[in-house]
DNA sequence: ATATATGCAAAGGATTTGCACGGTT
DNA sequence: AACCGTGCAAATCCTTTGCATATAT
């Protein structure tokens, strides 16, 4: 699993160059504990890095995607929101989705319990779908405190 | 629960009209047990009724989603897919997804334990962070059969 | 008769692609 | 020097909106 700062070595092993938008966008992501958008990412390189294109931040996400470090979180509205996946066992977390104003909160109660489960279910499936399982998402959809209505 | 020809009632009492178009959409969506795009409706209903828009189709998904008849899944691939909701409790299921094709497999097992689960969960969480839960989504996501690479 | 739903065309967003240029190796 | 990555602009794709017309009540 990658340290902070060894994912350079991962870059050049699996892809290929290193790069100072790829460093901006990874070190970015990094410092942020949110799910951010392709978008908020650009808009927050621009000042340091002028000239950044939206275009790079969309190819360097699929990357990182593909490469199994960023979760990609396709969301009801639209636009898709991304977030670093952290190797630290502590960290792992599912989502609170706000179907209103797509805020999500990470949650991390119950999630050892929910693994286990997981685990289970995920190698039954595996079996009986014949399916290679990668990954998993759970989430729950509702209405965050700011956006339910007050007067019901 | 609405029963299999009982929408229209539902329909009239929280929405308005009951119109053509609107019946053979549900109509569709009884029938068949796909999650389906927007586009796949259209096409399948428009040689049955040729003038239908595809403007109609997003219109009245909108409307059942919010009813709470219908299931959205925002899938990575860009589109959304549609999935009746049956009142049905052996229904209850959750998905396989193939992140390189897009098939989306139904599986009920281990959904009972799940669920229990989630009952706990859902109700914790609903107070520690005040959200209105309304749904959950749990979904495994690797490679179907047909899309696992062979040579490895 | 009246209000609502529809279909078309156009607009709106997010994401992808083509291509000449610039940076890494 | 060779090749890959970048940024821009244009192209795509999905979804929403404006508006005149058709339809349900």
């Amino acid at each position: 699993m990658p340290g902070p700062h060894k994912w350079q070595h991962c870059f050049r092993e699996h892809v290929s160059r290193w790069t100072v938008p790829r460093e901006a966008i990874l070190d970015l992501l990094g410092r942020t504990s949110q799910h951010v958008s392709a978008k908020e990412i650009y808009s927050s390189l621009y000042p340091l890095y002028p000239g950044i294109g939206l275009t790079t931040v969309y190819r360097t996400l699929e990357i990182l995607h593909r490469l199994g470090l960023v979760q990609k979180i396709a969301s009801a509205e639209g636009q898709s929101r991304y977030e670093l996946k952290r190797g630290d066992k502590k960290d792992h977390h599912h989502h609170l989705i706000c179907t209103r104003c797509g805020r999500i909160i990470d949650y991390r109660d119950f999630v050892q319990e929910e693994l286990e489960l997981v685990k289970k279910t995920e190698e039954a499936l595996a079996e009986r779908y014949n399916f290679a399982i990668k990954d998993h998402n759970i989430e729950f959809l509702g209405l965050c405190k700011n956006c339910q209505p007050k007067n019901l």
